[in-house]
DNA sequence: CTGAAAGCGCTTACAG
DNA sequence: CTGAAAGCGCTTACAG
């Protein structure tokens, strides 16, 4: 099967290389007759425009790239279908990077930059060096970040309203009657786990309920230290009713530590998380939690990309988007005990 | 930052542009002065080639194009990763499609046949239509598929093997002493499930149990059915005491319809599932399953495409590549109830 | 409304 | 070992 191009379809249809481009580019000044005939021969011959010819005379890249972090992370499909969903509106096609979490950003932005493929590029961002990234942004590579754990840089950006839902799931345990609430929190420096940290803060405070920093312990969310900082809290005579664990993996943890003490949730202790991975449906109990908004988080930073790379929008501010998230209440939440 | 290209090196190495291009390209027929040279102006000035120009006057695309399902799988993040890693070691770019449950490959492929990029496609398949994916093939776009569902079609493939897999699970509950085992099937005509049943049913006859049509219910992989049919066929005076499902998240029905019954698993009931999807780890009791390798996969499939695709290597033959599983034993097998 | 021509940035025979 | 030239398949002023 030959391939057929530009040329040949012109000749066929009896007009220039010019004008058969002019229809492909859906140029008003082609008479509609000249059109028809073209798009007939096009379609006869099953004629398709050379992606590669056309980015190259148009000194425009129809790529957008997508750095996505290794296996450990589950929120990352729903934001891949989130990102893919608007860029196959457009003309944009994805091109696909991995990073995995134990080496730097650094390989796969050489890698980009080598190329020279990508219009802009979204991170779905770890917890890696963002240096490179701004490299990247100077190289004038626009890039946008979607749940940003980093803090420290100055990129446009969606998250969760991290906040809110922290706010929301320790009001929900206050409505229950809990008082003594932990918090099993993630990293400090992350601003994500700053965000919900105030968040737990602001809404203890906001019922009149003092704080008390023993009940903030930090296990960077490693599952075996938060399940050992958990059994510790929880033997002590004044141990907490509840707590909110700042992601979900970290509050199964909790469930187990909660098991290692013999105590039932949510009967002695009620469990939240937060993100609403997949499996937060099937643990026993099912967990209550935080859902984000992956899927929309996914689609905002990829319109976000866009209207930075399309002609005219020169250099926006970089914004940070905060979406609104939802408290999921399942089995793992109850009433104080008595 | 003005654009360099290849006639910039030139003249500042006070080469000829073809000299320049035998550099990048690693030609053996340069002097090893000219060469760092070169290099070294390369170095310089951040010299990027640009992959669309190389691309078009090679007449080769860089580019492999992936499809993948939508969000209800969670298989596909490891199956991606093993893809990524093999392509990341090759001058290949990754170009991500995806396609929704609800509607047919049709637009995906219409869409990579129109952009003319992919000079060849991996696709985790799904329970869709083949015919568009047979006609990529034929417009001569290679394709190989991971982890079949469909049947009827005659494309390289690479999927687990299944009848292992499923022979050794049932063995395991064998072992433990159980003679009444169902199998939860899912639908009779994926290929997977027809092995997954031969596995089953080839293990209870080297073991002398003689087969009980009434044990293998079919689910269709529908947790509600599932959760229907084992809590009926658990109602039976003479009820199994093991069920190998053929799936996890049918397997999590079945702990369910144990407990609708008010059955423990596994002192009453153990369940083994296939898969080991993420959420298996935490479950309570954590799942005996079958892991499949979705990571190498994945690496596999992708190697499978490079091979043909790569110069030389004509219409190889449609291969079906299997590839071992792994029993993990957790919590919810256990000994046959006196 | 349409065509001839130059150009996008590389690569690849072909000479030398 | 190196260079001049033609070509990959499009697009885009520029004329007409």
């Amino acid at each position: 099967m030959e391939k057929v191009t530009i040329r040949d379809i012109a000749r066929l249809a009896g007009v220039s290389k010019s004008t058969v481009s002019l229809v492909i580019n859906n140029s008003a000044r082609v008479d509609s007759a000249t059109r028809r005939r073209v798009l007939a021969v096009i379609r006869e011959h099953n004629y398709v425009p050379s992606a590669t010819a056309s980015a190259l005379a148009k000194g425009r890249l129809p790529f957008i790239g997508m750095i996505v972090p290794g296996l450990t992370w589950r929120m990352v499909a729903p934001i891949n279908f989130g990102v893919a969903s608007v860029i196959e509106r457009t003309p944009y096609e994805i091109i696909l990077y991995t990073s995995t979490n134990d080496r730097d950003y650094g390989p796969v932005i050489e890698r980009m930059l080598a190329s020279g493929l990508s219009a802009g590029v979204v991170v779905i961002s770890q917890d890696q060096a963002m240096k490179p990234l701004l490299d990247l942004h100077e190289h004038g590579v626009p890039v946008v970040l979607v749940n940003t754990l980093g803090s420290d840089f100055d990129l446009p950006s969606v998250e969760a309203d991290n906040y809110e839902g922290a706010h929301g799931a320790v009001r929900h345990l206050l409505d229950l009657g809990h008082r003594r609430i932990a918090s099993l929190a993630g990293p400090a420096t992350y601003p994500c786990c700053q965000d919900r940290q105030r968040g737990y803060e602001d809404a203890l405070s906001e019922a009149g309920v003092p704080l008390d920093p023993t009940l903030t312990p930090r296990s960077e969310f490693e599952p075996p230290k938060a399940r050992e900082l958990m059994r510790d809290l929880l033997g002590h005579p004044d141990r907490p009713t509840a707590v909110f664990a700042h992601n979900d993996v970290t509050a199964y943890a909790a469930m187990e530590a909660a098991a290692d003490r013999g105590l039932r949730v949510p009967e002695d202790l009620s469990v939240v998380g937060f993100d609403d991975i997949p499996s937060s449906a099937h643990v026993k109990p099912a967990l209550t939690t935080v859902s984000q908004p992956f899927e929309e988080m996914g689609a905002q930073a990829a319109r976000m990309l866009l209207a930075t790379i399309s002609p005219g929008a020169e250099g926006q501010a970089a914004a940070r988007v905060h979406l609104p998230t939802t408290l999921i209440v399942r089995d793992s939440t109850g009433p104080a005990p008595a």
